[in-house]
RNA sequence: UCCAGCUUAGCUCAGUCGGUAGAGCAGGUGACUGUUAAUCACCGGGUCGCUGGUUCGAGUCCAGCAGCUGGAGCCA
């Protein structure tokens, strides 16, 4: 088999001739006589016909097996095929009678690959979330976990696309790290050939040196928290795209990370009609992605909030546990529920910049007009999904980020490398992160990000 | 770590007032020449999460524990 033959879509062929062929090449085939080779989803049968409904990978197609167009054996076979037999299909490639643009095979031949040992787990009913992850490897064949693993390859190749055209350059960084740094977040401990070593949580650090040494640098890896969070949000293990960029500030930053999020809805939306169907997501919601995001300030979120919070009260309302709703303490972060307030006031994504410098990390720049300011954003995607992008202007002045870790009460040893690009020929520069997994559920609209993610690693989840 | 909810057949669930266990799907057998989670008939299938308590009697009431789910905190 060539590269060229799966370039094609085209498998190869049999001995006799009859070319192998993919689901989605069948608009192309009809007429021809074609082999097909996929896994039963699912059979219905009305004595002397047959429906195979058979994926591929590629799609899905029902197969059609008349009494009298196979031997008696064939037509007896196919009766007993079981939920997830691998089978080859040999057939004529028809339109549907009924349904337009909808294609179907007349089968004459059936080969069985595999027969399944046993009942397959997963029906064509429902089941519950934790069965199902329990089955997450048979779960991913699924029409919705298909649909979900083909957008979020777009939105990862498109990430790349998106850096590789703005001149970028792909800089790994490392998954070990010494220390744990940054201090905020819960890291894995590893055992490192008798030392201490940690999961990375973010490549970001290790960015700015590579800025320093290709102007604009991306890293893409995965990244890991400890933390014993228990929401629809986190995962444990998840995926991070962090571009740092030499020479940049905070408004370039945005515009960045704005050309980013514009470019994955378009995206998404050109190349995965037909996936985001399946998810039944509201694609109008992805359509009002455009050039330019509101960009506010910390101050002006906090205003938003407090309205909302003043509405509340005025209408008797009071939180969760009983409490009253009270003003929103400058200085705070925002929790999830303030996000979504937020976000709900626009259409598209919304970059809140300049936080509170001491809720924000220690190598974010001050804000030269405001010292109690970080020159930092979030980005909070639209219906609630949250924070999909955080970053802002890096700390360039060597005294201000040495009293920034002392601050921090940071080990200085561990930074002293980090010092150094301040050291040797300190430049303005700026960055971010985006999460992917949170990016996948937001564009495909799905409730909760373990189902965005192929194997998904949570606080009570290591398996399978 | 805290709060709330859930745990009954392979799966999803019902189970009244405390009286000895039910449905749909899946599986098996059969019927049906255009089905779309096909339909119809029949069949097999149970450590009611675990431990203890109350009671003549517990799936049901009580206590403890475990697991899962969501939320808060923390975080992206």
């Amino acid at each position: 088999m060539s590269t060229s033959d799966l370039q094609s879509s085209s498998a190869g062929s049999t001995p006799s001739g009859v070319s192998i062929v993919t689901i989605d090449s069948l608009a192309r085939n009809v007429g021809a006589t074609v082999v097909l080779r996929g896994w039963l989803y699912n059979r219905r049968s009305s004595g002397k016909v047959h429906f195979l409904e058979v994926r591929d990978g590629t799609g899905m197609v029902q197969c059609v097996m008349g009494k009298n167009d196979v031997d008696e054996a064939t037509f007896a076979a196919a009766d007993h095929l079981s939920q997830e037999t691998s089978v080859e299909i040999t057939g004529l490639v028809k339109a549907h009678p009924k349904r337009p643009n909808v294609f179907e095979v007349a089968a004459t031949g059936l080969r069985v690959l595999g027969k399944p040992s046993g009942e397959y787990p997963i029906s064509p009913k429902e089941h519950g979330t934790d069965f199902l992850m329990d089955n997450r490897h048979l779960w991913l064949r699924s029409k919705r976990q298909h649909a979900i693993l083909r957008v979020r390859h777009t939105i990862i190749r498109t990430i790349r696309d998106y850096f590789d055209g703005l001149g970028f350059t792909l800089v790994d960084a490392p998954i070990f790290t010494p220390n744990a740094c940054e201090g905020t977040s819960t890291l894995f401990e590893t055992d490192y050939h008798g030392d201490k070593a940690y999961l990375t949580q973010s490549g970001q650090l290790y960015m700015e040196a590579a800025a320093a040494a290709v102007g604009k640098a991306y890293c893409f890896g995965p990244t890991f928290r400890a933390e014993k969070s228990k929401t629809r949000r986190h995962l444990a293990e998840f995926w991070m795209v962090e571009p740092e960029v030499a020479f940049m500030d905070l408004d370039g930053d945005m515009d960045l990370a704005e050309g980013l999020l514009v470019a994955l809805a378009d995206r998404v939306l050109t190349e995965r009609r037909e996936e985001l169907a399946i998810l039944e997501r509201d694609t109008s919601k992805l359509e009002t992605v455009k050039r330019p995001f509101p960009r506010i300030r910390y101050d002006q979120a906090v205003a938003i909030i407090n309205e909302h919070r003043r509405e509340r009260r005025a209408k008797g309302e009071t939180n969760q546990d009983g409490s009253p709703v009270e003003d929103f303490p400058w200085g705070e972060d925002f929790g999830g529920e303030d996000e979504t307030v937020v976000s709900n006031r626009y259409d598209r994504p919304v970059m809140v910049h300049r936080y509170p410098a001491e809720v924000k990390a220690f190598y974010l720049k001050r804000d030269p007009e405001d010292a109690r300011l970080a020159l930092g954003v979030d980005v909070l995607a639209p219906e609630g999904y949250g924070e999909v992008i955080g970053g802002g202007q890096r700390e360039d002045d060597l005294a201000t980020l040495e009293a920034a870790i002392e601050h921090h009460k940071l080990p200085k040893e561990a930074f002293e490398w980090y010092l150094d690009l301040r050291r040797y020929g300190s430049f303005p520069h700026a960055g971010f992160g985006l999460g992917v997994e949170r990016s996948v559920a937001w564009l495909c609209g799905l409730p909760h990000v373990r189902e965005t993610i192929p194997f998904p690693r949570m606080l009570s989840r290591l398996a399978p």
